[in-house]
RNA sequence: GGGGGAGUGCCCGAGUGGUUAAAGGGGACCGGCUGUAAACCGGUUGGCUCCGCCUACGUAGGUUCGAAUCCUACCUCCCCCA
């Protein structure tokens, strides 16, 4: 049974969405937000605590970003919504005059209860000590312990919007719980069902006190079990969101993670903005867009950038190049031909593999630039792909090894 | 010429009779990273016919049941006095 009462909140002021082309389930919109347009297909880099680590706002912008994501948890331990707020909202703060999307807090119910998702699939997640700052998820909301000085502090669905809301982002997240890959089908069915509830609540409070020109979106839980995803869509469909992002666990590896996907995108309206959080890699990229999904954020690309990793058309090489490897030494080539990057514009791999194994900041930059401007010009080609009904033909060429055609400067 | 000190695995550096193939760093190599506790985290790093053996703590001898650790000679380096 297909939902079909999504009830958009379409205030004009506060977000629209316009599909521009659709090529098979792909599409190309545009989301306006207070803060300017993001074209879509697009991805979102992240900007967790106020920073694309290593770059400037204005750097982030030259690549072609016009949305980066904020974290509620992370920016309420420090500096405070009030310091923020002071400054005139987050956007000032950072000096970012693009649109802002802020996470909620609830992905760090999990993360820092688990250490990460791979540490969780794996379950090695103690090998980094445990940092058990997730205290305790209740009805009310969550407890955690900062990991900062050790206090204790409360995130609900309110406090998660009003913090939000003295950010000022353009589209603020639901509080929601990502519950674990190893969440029995009994704990991700309550903890689901509360989920929604606390949407209710977020909706009631921004409704209430929330900014005029903020937009809301629900998060998709249910985690591997198909019909809990239908619930948790058709709950989200019915509560009068702007847009709606999909979270929880994906699965194990990525032929679950298209398997949950292909379970849940069909049950959501096919008009609204979609948001699949934390995703990701090339391959993922391609996948996502191809079933409908809009927009992308992952910490990946610039957290490899900041372990070595050079985004690269090489499917062999999971789409990355270990730039300190020892066979980038005395490698005159670029990392890849043809990037407008830095990187690959004055450097060649022999160069970038000895700054970075020095240690040189500048290493790290170079590469935070190298994959930000990659990821865009993955994004690019695909808007243009499906412009031109081509999109089935770009991804596969990117998947079989073809650089990314977009042009983002 | 006289006096003193030091030589340890790729490098630095602990260790002064047995539980030492030898702490700890660094480097190197491999792996991981998907709403960022992350410029981070694991693993490996003498050899082999690998659950045991061989080779190893400057070199060559010696003491001892047993030595990187004690003794002797030699080689090299550093410091001080002439």
């Amino acid at each position: 049974m297909r939902v079909a009462c999504f009830s958009v909140r379409r205030n004009p002021d506060r977000l629209s969405f316009e599909i521009e082309a659709r090529d098979g389930l792909a599409r190309r919109a545009r989301l306006v937000t207070p803060h300017g347009p993001v074209e879509t297909p697009a991805f979102i880099p992240l900007a967790t605590k106020g920073s694309v680590r290593g770059m400037s706002s204005r750097e982030v912008a030259g690549f072609g970003y016009q949305m980066v994501l904020g974290n509620t948890y992370h920016l309420l331990v420090a500096p405070g919504p009030d310091r923020i707020a002071a400054a005139g909202g987050l956007h000032e703060f950072m000096s970012w005059n693009g649109a802002i999307i802020t996470d909620s807090g609830g992905f760090q119910v999990f993360s820092l209860a688990h250490g990460g998702i791979a540490e969780e699939i794996k379950g090695t997640g103690k090998k980094r000590g445990g940092l058990a700052a997730t205290l305790a998820i209740e009805e009310e909301g969550v407890r955690f312990r900062s990991y900062r000085d050790g206090s204790e502090l409360m995130l609900s669905p309110e406090s998660s919007m009003s913090v939000q809301a003295a950010l000022g982002s353009d589209i603020a997240l639901a509080f929601d719980e990502c519950t674990p890959f190893h969440a029995d089908r009994d704990y991700t069915a309550r903890s689901t069902e509360r989920t929604s509830r606390w949407l209710d609540r977020c909706l009631a409070w921004h409704e209430e006190y929330g900014p005029a020109r903020q937009a809301v979106f629900g998060i998709v839980q249910g985690g591997t079990y198909g019909d809990l995803r239908r619930e948790s869509c058709q709950a989200i469909s019915q509560a009068g969101v702007d847009g709606i992002a999909i979270g929880g666990t994906l699965g194990r590896d990525k032929a679950e993670m298209a398997e949950v996907l292909g379970l849940t995108v069909p049950e959501l309206p096919v008009d609204a903005p979609k948001h699949l959080l934390g995703i990701g890699e090339v391959d993922d990229l391609m996948h996502g867009i191809g079933l409908g999904l809009d927009v992308f954020d992952c910490a990946v690309p610039t957290r490899l950038a900041r372990h070595g990793m050079a985004l690269a058309p090489d499917p062999e090489r999971r789409f990355r190049i270990d730039i300190r490897k020892s066979r980038a030494a005395g490698d005159s080539r670029p990392l890849v031909a043809d990037c407008p990057c830095t990187a690959c514009r004055d450097y060649d791999r022999d160069y970038l593999n000895y700054i970075s194994r020095s240690e040189e900041l500048t290493a790290v930059r170079l590469l935070v630039e190298h994959n930000l401007t990659y990821m865009e010009r993955l994004m690019a080609g695909a808007r243009d792909a499906i412009s031109s009904k081509a999109f089935a033909d770009y991804r596969r060429s990117i998947l079989a090894g073809a650089a990314p055609t977009g042009c983002c400067l």
